[in-house]
DNA sequence: ATTGAACTGTGACCATTATCACAAGTTCTT
DNA sequence: AAGAACTTGTGATAATGGTCACAGTTCAAT
């Protein structure tokens, strides 16, 4: 796929403005990421901005002890908040990215951070649109942690996930899941043999059927 | 205290454009809130936007049978960000806005907010930044939900407000601090006493101090 | 000074979740 | 076909946090 029309096609916002289409075509770069790629590591500085054609990017916060916390998928029309503010600021991130379908993205230089949020009326609203998603996203996560318990919090996640993938089966182990949603093994296995029995899910190994 | 002083006072990456200055001081308000006051609302819609120069503002969570989680406060130099987004998407709110101590405010009226999105990169970035900002704090509370326990949430809340207060004494009872957390009270007094045993706190009425 | 309201302390009990231990099934490799 | 590595099931136990019940304290107002 070329990119202009990528960029058309997926960030219909962004590209109301030629100019910005034009942009966006001359310093951006299609590039694909394998599954499981490290896009996005803590600590470390970000040089370019992905936008999100095709494909699928988990962002997780990291623990001191390897634990971690799924946070959000971005897929796509989507970009990685993170990695813009960490570009405008120079910062390093303090998040992870992992590539959990291969994806297809745009990438952005950091160095055209500035004249974009600087010329492009549109490009604002698209990154305080972006913000407001994944602010919600997590704020209502939130809710769910401190009011939910865990068998809710599981059910909401799988039923968040078979909607991403457009899929009612869901290919994850109970150790995966187990890791994302930062609770153990066991736990999860049990919870999920309650769903089944509350005729909510089906199990099989590595696969489990919304119902 | 007048308003292109106040604004030159607490917002000083604003105030790096004399446009800019120029602009909010014309149609920016100076107002004051008393203590309580709810400023913002669920399934409301917004009209103006608080730059707050003075006091705390605390923003919620509500759930549907009353219960409410604290997300976390707006101090001087700050602004709402979600008043930011409900004004410029015509959207209602969707958390509770409380003032915490007596507030002093630069209202704008939210159909300045495309002008400023429009002309101003500074603007641009201070609205990066605050998202950025909050983004991270509630990012960091998931992480302690998922992996602390009561206690050691309690006790980060306790560090952080008497930080905002700049004062080592608390004064709040068991029972709002619940409210806040999420909690009970029973579980907070008794959590509140354990800090205590262990030389973190001292306990009087309605007063909590850090030692 | 007394009363009423708000605040705090604490025992008892239960539900949820984490952890340990181990068994059993499945898939992949050689 | 055998073994290794991964995956799932499940009992036992313990820690954490929520709920109920009730007593004792402090404060403010008449």
């Amino acid at each position: 796929m070329e990119i202009t029309e990528a960029f058309k096609e997926y960030f219909p916002q962004l590209a109301s403005s030629s100019i910005l289409i034009n942009n966006i075509s001359n310093f951006g770069v299609l590039h694909h990421f394998d599954k499981n790629t490290v896009i996005l590591k803590e600590e470390t500085y970000v040089k370019v901005i992905p936008l999100v054609v095709s494909g699928l990017i988990k962002i997780y916060k990291e623990e001191e002890n390897g634990h971690e916390v799924l946070l959000y998928y971005i897929k796509p029309g989507e970009t990685c908040i993170v990695s813009v503010m960490a570009g405008e600021k120079n910062e390093k991130a303090n998040v992870k990215g992992v590539v959990e379908e291969d994806v297809e993205v745009i990438l952005i230089p950091k160095n055209k951070l500035y004249d974009l949020r600087k010329n492009f009326p549109e490009w604002n609203l698209y990154i305080f649109n972006s913000f407001n998603d994944k602010f919600d996203e997590v704020i209502d996560m939130v809710k769910v942690l401190t009011f939910s318990n865990k068998e809710k919090r599981l059910y909401n996640f799988l039923l968040k996930k078979a909607d991403l993938n457009e899929s009612k089966i869901i290919h994850k182990s109970h150790q995966e899941i187990a890791n994302e949603l930062g609770s153990s093994r066991e736990v999860i296995s049990r919870l999920l043999k309650k769903l089944e029995k509350n005729g909510k899910v089906s199990l099989a190994l590595k696969k489990i059927k919304i119902l």
